[in-house]
This record gives C-alpha cells, structure tokens and sequence, in this order.
DNA sequence: CTAGGATCCTGTCAGC
DNA sequence: TGCTGACAGGATCCTA
C-alpha cells in the first residue's frame, strides 16, 4: 500500500537507523521462495552503503557491488530491530526504541518477529530486516548494482512530479486521451509515486473529476494536477507517511494521518471541507475512486 | 498501439 | 456462529 511518501519515510528512516550503524550481513533467511528474487547469499559478508528511491521502489546498495530492489506493493512492511530487542517485545516503550517500522500498517509492526507474513529476514551482525509482506505481491530482488538501472520496473518508471514539467505531462496524456485521467496517473510509466490515495487527493487538489479523459484536460489543469501531485506528497512526507489506522515513523511513532490530512480517500459519505457536499466513491479502472462531486466536476 | 478486466495472494469486514 | 462476497494504498498479463 505504500505509495512513494511511505516509502521516502522508509528510507530515511533506514537509513538514520541502519546506514554504518548495522555491520555485516551475517544470514539471509528466505521463508517465501517467491518474495525473493535472485541469490540471496550473494549479499553475505556484505554492509550497507546507502538507501535511494526511484518512485515506490526502495533501493539498497551493498559493499560488494550488489543492490537490493525492494517493492512493497500493497502490503510490505519493512521493519528494522535491533539485536537486543528480537525475540518478544516487553513493552511498548521498547518497540518505540529500538524499531523502525514502515509501510502497510498493522498489528505485526509491534508483534513477535518473525511472524507468519514474514517472507525475508536479513540478518546483521547487529540486528535484523524483517520483510513481511501479507499478500506476497510485494518482492526484495538482488542484482548487481549497475543492472538496477536496467531492471525492467526501474527502466519504465516515469520521473517525479517534481523532476516533471507541465508540458511533459501534457504531452503524456495525449497517449492515453481516452482513459480516465484517474488511471491514467496510476501509470507508473506516466508519472512515478503516485497510488490510489495521492492520485485521489491529487485531483481533488486540482479540482479535476476523477472520470474525465486524460485528453480533455487543458495544459493550465495539467499544470495544476502536477503541483497537486507534489504538495499531497510533500505534505505527507512531512507527516512521516501515511496509513488508515496509522502511520509509523522512523522512531516507530504512530499517529492518525488520514483522519487529519486526507481531504477524500477514505472519506466516502463525509462532507466536503470545502463545500459540505458528500464525498461520493465509485469504481474507476477497478479501483476505490473518492470526489467530490461540486468541486470537482465532469464538465 | 490503447483500454479494461482478470490475476497474483491473504485477511478482514459487512450482511445474511 | 458460520458462510459468502466484496474489498484492500500495486503492477502485470491477457484480450478485444
């Protein structure tokens, strides 16, 4: 579920825990085939040099000229212990110290590790990586570092809203006139970072109808859309990421961001904080599509 | 080529 | 209590 705010909270928060503080990779523990890809004791021996980011995908470079592509897709957690503190958490002033959690939120961000939706654990010599991911759609992949670039994901990716100007955009959108502008910036090929909760909130932002075909947007609401993209992530970048229940900081804080930021995802028969009309959800391209209706309309 | 639906997988929740 | 179907923050594959 983590879009790319949950995953730049993960990375500097990896890397404030981890980067020079972790040593070596002592053991890679596989316990789904499928959530790993490539020789996981490729890695052994290892340290950590650096955390980047391209979109939704967390990358970490490796000592020995390897990288880790790590994508969450709907419910991957990353969570960082240290040594001490594997093995039954005895409080939850513990968990708060010596865990960093981030992505889909659960119970299993303070539970016993590893658990059943454990898929990849990374041993270092002082603590661990627990990848747990309930769904298995989400995958670590090890590759060496000058083919991250020439992955087939990493490859396709889009640039950032930031990195983006209107008349690319634009100029993206003409290839998908047809369709939903809704789906068409779910593209990651389109632009990068943006999932169901941005792509939602980004268009409520630009004033934009979720429905409407990509090709019938003027390049001054495209414009508006691209900053609608960059200030819902930004802010939430800000708050540390966001989750329906809760969101997880570097330091393993928790705190409501949706019930305090998000204007309509998850806002389905609430007013409108602009207008009072009510939120209204609907299907689009099989996914869950919140709008207002009087601010953002068809025609 | 595009658009749209099915698909991968597990868990939870509303409704009967 | 079950049971059933819908749904969940992603991306790819298949079909028309």
């Amino acid at each position: 579920m983590p879009e790319l705010p949950e995953v730049e909270t993960i990375r500097r928060g990896l890397e404030e825990k981890m980067l020079g503080r972790v040593g070596k990779v002592l053991d890679v523990k596989v316990y789904e085939q499928k959530s790993l890809i490539g020789e996981p004791e490729i890695i052994l021996g290892a340290e950590i040099e650096g955390f980047d980011r391209k979109g939704k995908a967390l990358i970490v470079h490796f000592s020995n000229g390897f990288s880790a592509i790590i994508h969450l897709r709907m419910t991957g957690q990353l969570i960082w212990r240290e040594k001490y503190s594997c093995g039954d958490i005895k409080s939850e002033q513990e968990i708060v110290e010596k865990t960093f959690a981030g992505g889909h939120p659960s119970e299993n961000f303070v539970a016993k590790l590893p658990n059943k939706q454990t898929r990849v654990e990374i041993v270092f010599e002082n603590g661990v990586l627990f990848f747990n991911d309930q769904r298995k759609f989400g995958f670590i992949k090890i590759l060496e570092r000058d083919e991250v670039k020439k992955d087939k994901f990493i490859k396709k990716l889009a640039k950032e809203p930031w990195e983006m100007t209107p008349e690319e955009l634009f100029s993206k959108l003409q290839k998908h006139k047809g369709a939903p502008i809704k789906t068409v910036i779910l593209d990651q090929t389109v632009i990068a970072g943006l999932g169901n909760i941005y792509a939602d909130e980004a268009l409520y932002f630009s004033g934009i109808n979720p429905k409407r075909k990509a090709g019938e947007l003027t390049e001054e609401e495209t414009g508006i859309l691209l900053l609608g993209a960059r200030k819902v992530m930004e802010k939430s970048i800000e708050a540390g990421g966001s989750t329906i229940r809760n969101y997880v900081k570097s330091d393993g804080t928790r705190g409501d961001y949706l019930d305090l930021f998000a204007e309509v995802y998850n806002r389905e028969g609430k007013e409108c904080r602009k207008c009072k009309t009510k939120i209204v959800k609907e299907k689009l391209g099989g996914r869950g599509t919140h709008y207002c209706p009087k601010c953002q309309k068809e025609n």
